[in-house]
DNA sequence: AGAGGTACCTGGCAGC
DNA sequence: TGCTGCCAGGTACCTC
């Protein structure tokens, strides 16, 4: 579910929760995410400090003084403070429980999240290592994505979904940039020209200005850490709109196959 | 180096 | 109603 925006969202959303609340312990009631918990951070957690609540790409890097909790949310993960006694739903996997009584709940049904520890700069972390320049910053410009794309023929939409040029992009927000860009999202990009990369780069980044402003998309069950949807699936020009009418020009929206995912787009606005 | 496929996992939905 | 197959917001890892 969760692409960069409702991360994004996410931490916002708990950020003032967990700045300066000391964990008292961490309860696991599922190791197996993406990779098992972490069994350092359940040793290491408890006692230690919320510093702050980053965001590098999808992932979470909540910072202690020991070390700094990397927590992806995968597909379907979400968070949330509530008092630690209140009971467990299903898929509530692990709590961060603090001294004042409350704690952070990950629910994740889909079982991709997951929950690391590490003790050095969480931009070390072999996860983060080789990640791109994130979309809403400076490096990402229209000179840096035009020289990647050079010689490669991949489709722009998986080109925007691929981590290590650009972060945090998933597949509702490829689709969506190459709309705002009017570029199809099966177009090669080592054939885009510089001013259809410029476009590219403007349009990632104005469309996720955008959903995050509206708190995220919520397609089915994506909610933020106050139990709430987000709203920019009303907004939403192609993802998962085939057939429907383009919202510019009215002709319906056409699904195209582009690997193992969906494609969307608009026949007439976009080339 | 780059492209493409596979794997991990559960739940919702369409179609029969 | 109940079964089956397909699809889903991510991404590391494998092979060619």
């Amino acid at each position: 579910m969760p692409e960069l925006p409702e991360v994004e969202t996410t931490r916002c959303g708990i950020a003032a929760l967990l700045t300066g609340q000391k964990v008292a312990r961490v309860v696991v009631r599922e190791w197996r995410l993406r990779w098992r918990v972490s069994r350092a951070l359940v040793r290491e957690l408890p006692g230690q400090t919320f510093r702050r609540v980053a965001r590098r790409a999808k992932y979470l890097l909540l910072a202690t003084d020991a070390g700094t909790v990397i927590l992806h949310l995968g597909m379907s993960g979400s968070l949330r403070v509530v008092p630690a006694d209140t009971a467990p739903a299903a898929h509530d996997h692990i709590d961060i429980v603090f001294a004042d009584g409350r704690c952070l709940r990950l629910r994740d049904p889909r079982r991709f999240g997951a929950l690391l520890w590490t003790r050095t700069e969480p931009q070390l972390h072999k996860l983060l290592r080789a990640l791109g320049p994130e979309p809403l910053g400076t490096d990402f410009d229209a000179d840096y994505f035009y020289a990647r794309t050079r010689r490669r023929k991949v489709a722009l939409r998986d080109f925007l979904m691929n981590a290590r040029i650009v972060a945090g992009v998933g597949n509702i927000y490829a689709n969506e940039a190459a709309f705002l860009a009017g570029l199809r999202p099966q177009r090669r990009v080592g054939r885009l020209t510089r001013a259809e990369c410029e476009r590219v780069v403007t349009a990632v980044r104005e469309t996720l200005q955008q959903a995050i402003a509206a708190g995220g998309t919520t397609l089915r069950d994506f909610q933020n850490a106050n139990g709430l949807p987000g709203y920019f699936q009303l907004q939403l020009y192609v993802y998962g709109r085939a057939r429907e009418p383009c919202r510019r020009c009215g002709t319906p929206i056409k699904a195209v196959r582009l690997g193992q995912r969906a494609g969307f787009f608009c026949p007439r606005c976009q080339s």
